[in-house]
DNA sequence: TAAAAACTACCCACTTTTACCCACTTATTG
DNA sequence: CAATAAGTGGGTAAAAGTGGGTAGTTTTTA
């Protein structure tokens, strides 16, 4: 599977294209076939998902009761969001406005590759993100591996 | 199969037409061949079904009792307000009135791709819609998934 | 049942957006 | 330190979205 990592500071430009980093081009699946789907993220960010990991996101959809109206609401919300994104020539995709403006992207993003996803931030909005945090990483990480720390 | 993705807003113009958005068009498949199935959603919304899915959900109605009262009320509601819509030169589908007033839809529409079809919305309709759920998209995606939020 | 009204299918036309190409500068790399 | 790749910027033809005319049909109504 895919799977990305590191993070880059790199600018859109007028026509709200950014480039992938080439070091995350590499981590490409054949199958993604230089295909994203772009959707808004649980924070104030952009996901970006290759097409192949989209999929599989796509895929626990066809398996609900869409007479169900909480499976309703939860497909509209997966979905509502999400367009599809190619490479083009120059190894860039669009930057839907929406989300730009959800994310408050103006002319720098910080991309961000985290293992199944590539996240597009407003620099700004990350620092803020990682300020706001109340505990600090060597406490969460034990926390999520359910061990104490100290 | 097709899958729909992506929420956009279109016009409706004077004789009642919306253009199905060119992100959605691509993803009908040859077999439905440019015809779609209008019905009444179960919200207050329009359901437009490629007409390959909507043999699927016809097929679904086939193998209910139609000895049960229940099982024939629910066919006579789908069936009652279902029209077929063909494209026309410029991509547009007409949508029958008696749908748009269902709907509450006027001048302007909230186009939703809503995996096997394409939701019309009146655009306040689909806000109003998401004010009034009880539980955020967090939670009901963790109990979609059976899971505990937290 | 004939005239009027409404509806539909098929055009054409216009504006805005997007896809695709070319070009340049800055980093990497053998 | 040349040669290639990576990152950035922009022009332009094609596609997408919108609006409306008209002729033929169906529906309504006097």
């Amino acid at each position: 599977m895919s799977s990305f990592k590191g993070s880059f500071t790199y600018t859109v430009d007028s026509k709200g294209r950014i480039n992938i980093p080439a070091k995350m081009r590499k981590n490409l699946l054949p199958e993604a076939n230089n295909s994203f789907v772009v959707t808004r993220g649980f924070e104030p960010c952009i996901f970006v998902y290759p097409y192949d990991e989209w999929m599989k996101r796509e895929g626990e959809i066809g398996k609900l009761q869409q007479t169900d109206p909480q499976h309703r609401f939860f497909t509209r919300m997966l979905l509502q969001f999400a367009t599809d994104a190619e490479l083009d020539g120059q190894s860039r995709i669009i930057l839907p406005k929406e989300l730009m403006h959800y994310a408050k992207i103006e002319n720098d993003v910080f991309i961000l590759g985290a293992f199944d996803r590539i996240e597009v931030w407003n620099p700004d909005e990350y620092k803020k993100y990682l300020d706001g945090q109340q505990e600090d990483y060597l406490t969460v990480a034990s926390k999520v591996f359910e061990k104490k720390v100290d």
